[in-house]
This record gives C-alpha cells, sequence and structure tokens, in this order.
DNA sequence: ACTGTTTAGTTCAATATTCAAGTACTAGCA
DNA sequence: TGCTAGTACTTGAATATTGAACTAAACAGT
C-alpha cells in the first residue's frame, strides 16, 4: 500500500516454518476428510458437528453455539445439519425458551454412528499428529495454537465457551 | 471397525493441543484470504500460485511443479489459472520439451501485482502468526510442521522439489 | 514404424460453500 | 397495545471445488 515503508519480509527461517505450516493446513484437512470418508461416509466438518452435539449435556445444542464450536457460520451449519436430520442422526426442534432459536439435538441413531466413527478418526488424528510428535512438541502445539487463535481473534479467547 | 481393540484415546493434553489445533487449521486460511482478498482482490490460493511462478527462474514453472507447489490438484489449477490468465497476470503456452506439458509464465502485469500484494500478505502472516510466537516456537512450528507433513505423504519428502 | 500404456492437462457434471435477502420471533418503549 | 429495532435461523442464487471422462503427446516393446 505505502511503497515508503520498507516491509518487514520473513526470515529464512521463518519462510521455511511458513510454507511447511501452510502445507499442513492444506493437506490435514483433506487427509482427515478422506480417512472419514472412505471409513464412515460423513466430511470432517459433518463429524465435528455430530461430536459437537455427543459431548453437550442432553445432546442438544443451540445452533448458535454449535457454529462457534465448529468455527463456521450459520448458513454453512443451517445445510450441513439439514443433511445429518434427513440422515436421522440429528433432530431439530424450537426452543421451548426463546422462539427465534433452534435446538439439535443428536438421535441415538446419531450416538451410535458417534461411536461407531470416532476410533478410526482418533487414530487417523494420532497416526498424522500426535503419534509424529514429542510430547514436548505436542504440548508446544497447543501453546502456539493458542497464542495464534488470540491473534485471530482478539475477543473471544476460549472455542466453545457455551455460555 | 473392530470393537475388540480399545481405541488409544486421545489424554487431555492432546485434546486441547487438537481442539486448538483445528481451530487454527480452520481460522487461519479464512483470515488470510479476508485480507488478501480485501487489500488485493486475490485468494489466498491464487496469491500462492502467483507467487510460486514470480521465484521460479525465468518466472516459469509447468502446471504439474506448480500444483504440488500449491499442494493442490491439476483440474483446480487449470480453473484458477484460467482466470489469473484472464486477468492478464499468466500466460500459459505448451512445453517446447515435452508436448504434453504446460508453461506457466508470470506476466508483467502479474509480476506487478505480486510485488503490490506481497507486502501487506507478509505483514498479515507476521501479526497472525510470527509475532505472537518467540523465535524457538516458530522453529519448532517448523519443525512440528515438516513432521506432520512426513506423516501425511510418506512419498515426497521434499514439498516443491522441481526435478 | 506400429501398438498399447502411461503421463499431462483440460473440461464437464455433481456437490459444497458463501453471500445476500427473507422469515419468525423477542424486546424495548411510548 | 402498537411500533420499531434487533436476533436466530433458513433459503436461494452465484461461485468454487471435486471427481470422472476425455484429448493429446511421449515412451516401451515388438
Amino acid at each position: 500500500m505505502d511503497p515508503s515503508v520498507e516491509p518487514r519480509w520473513l526470515s529464512a527461517e521463518e519462510q521455511q516454518a511458513w510454507l511447511a505450516f501452510v502445507g499442513v493446513m492444506m493437506r490435514l484437512p483433506a487427509a482427515l476428510d478422506t480417512q472419514l470418508q472412505r471409513d464412515s461416509g460423513v466430511s470432517h466438518f459433518e463429524y465435528m458437528v455430530l461430536a459437537g452435539l455427543s459431548e453437550a449435556p442432553g445432546r442438544t445444542r443451540r445452533m448458535s453455539d454449535l457454529a462457534g464450536f465448529a468455527e463456521s457460520g450459520l448458513p454453512r451449519l443451517s445445510q450441513v445439519v439439514g443433511r445429518l436430520e434427513k440422515r436421522g442422526w440429528v433432530r431439530r426442534s424450537p426452543d421451548p425458551t426463546d422462539g427465534r432459536s433452534t435446538l439439535a439435538t443428536l438421535t441415538e441413531s446419531g450416538l451410535q454412528k458417534v461411536v461407531e466413527t470416532a476410533p478410526g478418526h482418533v487414530e487417523a488424528v494420532r497416526s498424522l499428529v500426535f503419534d509424529p510428535l514429542t510430547r514436548a512438541q505436542s504440548r508446544q502445539l497447543s501453546e502456539i495454537s493458542q497464542r495464534v487463535m488470540r491473534a485471530i481473534h482478539p475477543e473471544t479467547g476460549c472455542p466453545g465457551s457455551n455460555d
């Protein structure tokens, strides 16, 4: 924008880190999608929605909470939940407390799906991410991710805060 | 798959790391896209293609090399390069050496676009990723990414190997 | 030289995502 | 009560991505 200010270019070390990290951001979601799609017929995003519901009290959550948890906007969530509902894994009902809200509930069949799917998914996450790392690196990954997350969202410090 | 084998669940520490890392994988690309789109009217992927060409000798690269560099398949690259060509930033020509290949070349105008766009993008990468990290964490990020990358692609150890 | 196989790239149809309205409801206030 | 503003969600059109089929060129074996 302003050519009079010399940009602070990345150092060679940073460039290398950035290149590798971008690679991971491009490939890892695709790899997880592949595993989930092949073994269980769901996308990574769909799995996150099902998992998010399975952990919630009463296996029920408001759509907006779920959107926050799944790091997505409402329109996308609405489409995906619609598909999951058609497959019998989720059920939507109006919130008796507030008529504007919609509650999404995981059905029995949906819970079973999560139970069937989780082990394979965890195994994939382990083999692609945690097994190649030392324990110290796993801790660093957590710290690094949290710092980057804070830089992206200055306001929301805690993802999945359901209050 | 086989319920007789108890899956090795993630520890609490690993779960926390995983949740934060997934958040970064979902949000960071979106944040970079937003900055590039707003300030320069290109997507992150388009920028990677332009940048990949700008670094290549003669500002020219074979489509397949470029696809490897940009971590994408050929169909997607073909579409995107088509768009970039329409905007006058890239030019395609048949490879005289091998009639099957197509060479993509960055035009003068495309180079100028990269030069205009790069500072803002680097600034965004810095402020979202490297500024919040210590120097040691940047190095860890590099090492961690490389290990994960190797786990995803057992075969291709070196991204962007153009030989 | 001729045929079958592999590689490089494009195109087209199916699917998914995003952005911009639109609907239904709640809440504040005169 | 009736009026305005704001929230939660859904829907639909425009765009992008993916996967499968297709074209063209190179190579290997005869």
